[in-house]
DNA sequence: CAGGGTCTTTACAACGTTGTACCAACGATG
DNA sequence: CATCGTTGGTACAACGTTGTAAAGACCCTG
């Protein structure tokens, strides 16, 4: 593989001016100019990013830690976050932690500040003292989750507003037994959830009755189907379920065809995320569509806010409201 | 950021000798070795590891070029193959190559053997020759996809086994009319699921019908469900389909539902990849199930082989086929 | 043609790590 | 006591790149 070296002992030069021209140095002869590029082109010349790094002092590399690349949400939010980092020249390397708390908090621990120059982080079981672990000179970005007492920029929906125009929506409908599943201890976008499900109801003038809260520990298909199939077990079940993502609605869907009960018709659903795989369910899945796209490229920004200026260090954490909507299909039709 | 300087300084010992105890080298006096460990703690040291690959003349990254994230089956492919990475302490930075051969190309070219130590490569649309881009000096293995050709590592199950398997059930349930959809100008794997599918036509003594077999330029759920609509407008439809991945399939069932038809009774469906979500779909869908967790692994294995063995570069390629199974679910039942 | 500025190139050091070579102390051996 | 092998430690160079400082070439002005 061939080095600086290598391409100015073929075109006579030093070693600077080669690196001169590869960096776009404006003061370089013509006469040499050509010289060094036909060098480059003979000797196939491609720079070490890792000794330019070491050099600069960064690392070209974000890292995007996430529960698992196999719930469809997370693919997608990669998927975007690796095409919006790669605008800016940034590789993407991902880490997995399978939402346990443990791992989330190795893998901020491991997070040296040699391997990337930011951490954009989708946090599940986190608690806020968890980021002590992380070097503070390394800036932090979290999605969608967002634990208050951590001064750490925040990208995501209005979750509480969101919970609350898909409940709104269900009311709309008709429906007055309205169900919800995704309750969770100590997750935040549950518990946000949770409230605009509960400030719906309260608008509407419909009781909160707690039989009607399905709690989930996960958020999988079977989880939603576990949940559903106690709701409908109910003395009294509910026309309208709201699921707080997709999958549950997904498992929802199938535990209600398994029962014999018809969607929307008898149980009208809602979803959250607008996973593809929503738009194709039988029946197709009404579900809260953020804005996944903003999200990511919001995420981007803000990391490349911290960097440029100056350290980044005493800038305030902000928090961004990215848009969403609600995309109504066949299963609340 | 403590450097091994910082803490030579602090233990007052040589930075070779601090080295030596971060890399548990055995001959250090134990006095000095509680010296150096005091100071690694005290500073929080951690190895800058751009600095020691430059110098070990790796990386400790692996690429995973896939087509895109936020397809099901490359999402969980992506998953397992952190996990597998993660076992050998590879880092792992993923490209999307959104299914272009352009990008494909150009990824290639840019995988300079500085950011890399090896790379692993699901192809979607790459030439044979593409290849030549790539630095010889790094291994790659490729992953599904066969390209005949080139000498290179290969993971996958057998698809015109597979493809054969998946036809023979449809006609061991009596059914006489089977499609296929997914057909496709130059992708390898298509190829050989036609293959395997007219085998099993043939064994059966039933005819090939060309109007049977429907080209997926993509293989998205809409593609799935415009090559089912088309198929249900024959004059005689159907009473079976392979479709070639599960995305098809799903859009397949989609299109079946909309026009009325019911899946199983009027056409069995069966897949290929066997993705989360046909375990949940209306009907559940049969599918070929891929060990996914074996070709990750032996992904890896193999890139381990070709790294560890000097420079592995005259190992002759290996082809590893991966078990796979048929998954029998309500689509076919 | 001396003086000054602008362009152009270069040698050197440094980023943080590890391999190599070498030196020093030590107990054991002849 | 000279020699040897083992154990423990160090100085230095090198990986490939870029910032710094300084030197050289050039052109203008008076």
């Amino acid at each position: 593989m061939a080095t600086l070296k290598d391409v100015a002992r073929l075109a006579g030069v030093s070693v600077k001016t080669v690196s001169n021209v590869v960096n776009g140095y404006e003061f370089v002869k013509p006469d040499n100019r050509r010289r060094v590029e036909e060098a480059l082109a003979t000797t196939g010349y491609r720079p070490n990013i890792g000794a330019r790094n070491l050099r600069r002092g960064r690392t070209g590399s974000l890292a995007l830690v996430l529960p698992e690349l196999s719930i469809p949400y997370f693919g997608e939010m990669a998927g975007l976050v690796l095409e919006a980092a790669g605008e800016h020249e940034w590789n993407v390397l991902i880490e997995q932690t399978l939402g346990t708390r443990d791992r989330e908090r190795s893998t901020l621990a491991a997070l040296g500040p040699h391997m990337i120059d930011a951490a954009i982080v989708s946090p599940e079981a986190l608690h806020a003292r968890d980021f002590d672990q992380l070097d503070p000179g390394i800036p932090v970005v979290m999605l969608g989750e967002h634990s208050v007492d951590v001064p750490i920029d925040h990208v995501g929906i209005d979750n509480v507003l969101a919970a609350t125009v898909a409940t709104s929506h269900l009311v709309e409908l008709g429906r007055r037994r309205i169900a919800a599943i995704g309750a969770h201890p100590y997750r935040g976008t549950a518990t946000q959830r949770l409230d605009g499900y509960r400030a719906a109801l309260t608008a509407a003038g419909l009781p909160l009755r707690h039989e009607y809260i399905v709690q989930a520990l996960n958020y999988h298909r079977r989880d939603g189907a576990d949940a559903m199939a106690h709701l409908l077990s109910l003395p009294e079940p509910p026309d309208a379920v709201f699921c707080f993502n997709d999958l549950l609605a997904i498992g929802a869907l199938r535990a209600a065809a398994e029962h014999g009960v018809s969607v929307p018709r008898d149980v009208a659903v809602v979803g959250f995320d607008n996973n593809e795989e929503s738009a194709y369910s039988m029946p197709s899945l009404t579900t809260i569509a953020p804005d996944k796209a903003a999200i990511a490229h919001s995420a981007v920004d803000l990391i490349r806010r911290r960097i440029n200026i100056n350290g980044g260090q005493n800038l305030a954490p902000e928090d961004v409201q990215t848009p969403f909507s609600l995309e109504i299909r066949e299963s609340t039709r």
